[in-house]
DNA sequence: CACCAGGCAAGTA
DNA sequence: TACTTGCATGGT
């Protein structure tokens, strides 16, 4: 079957309206959040930038000289404290080594190119890839996430095993190519999934339900 | 008490 | 390729 992902979509922006993601105030602090959230309630990950914040460590050159286990203890209400301290101290050498130090350089690079370079990151797959390329590069790809994967199998628009990138498709081929629309539709969804698509229940406030299966 | 949250890497078969 | 496990805090 057609999904009607530009229906859902619709019904999404009419209930909550737009949300003007990502929550950041720079490309940096976008990419330590996203690496910071992974597999982590985003409550955790603002205590964990609020520590970076107080202590002036949202920039290359002060992550670049402090130690591994100060980050580590700074971001340590986000969880896995120890692996994402580690994956940001890499990022960072990367881009010192590669990148002269400077996410103009980074982001310079076409969007399959910049998507390779993220990828071979430690720390960084597909949804961490998209994430920065749409929020903090201002490319439009779709970003899957848990909460989109639940979506569209509650609706029955998608098999549960089916892949990161077929699912991605499935956005991209029935929209138009637009950075907003997508910024939009993955920050519509995550507050879909953080609101209903808990339960199994039906939900009447649900701005999806008219979509379900009967 | 158990369970979950805007994943990913490494190991095994 | 398909599955399993470790990583860790804070809220419900």
């Amino acid at each position: 079957m057609n999904p009607p992902i530009q229906e859902a979509y619709d019904a999404l922006l009419e209930k909550w309206g737009a949300q003007h993601w990502w929550p950041a105030e720079s490309r940096l602090e976008m990419m330590l959040g996203a690496i910071l959230t992974q597999n982590t309630a985003w409550t955790n990950v603002e205590k964990a930038l609020e520590n970076l914040k107080s202590n002036q460590a949202i920039s290359l050159p002060a992550l670049t000289e402090c130690t591994r286990q100060q980050l580590a203890e700074w971001i340590r209400p986000a969880g896995y404290f120890n692996q994402k301290a580690a994956y940001i101290k890499m990022m960072v050498d990367r881009i010192k080594t590669a990148f002269d130090l400077s996410l103009d350089h980074l982001f310079k690079l076409e969007t399959s190119d910049l998507r390779n370079e993220l990828l071979s990151w430690k720390g960084i797959g597909p949804e961490t890839a998209d994430s920065i390329l749409l929020y903090a590069g201002g490319r439009p790809v779709f970003v899957v996430d848990a909460y989109t994967r639940r979506f569209l199998t509650r609706h029955e628009w998608i098999d549960e095993r089916v892949r990161y990138d077929e699912i991605a498709r499935l956005f991209t081929s029935n929209l138009p190519l637009n950075t907003q629309l997508f910024n939009e539709y993955h920050a519509l969804i995550v507050q879909l999934g953080k609101t209903f698509c808990k339960t199994r229940s039906r939900c009447e406030a649900c701005p999806l339900r008219a979509f379900l299966p009967s």
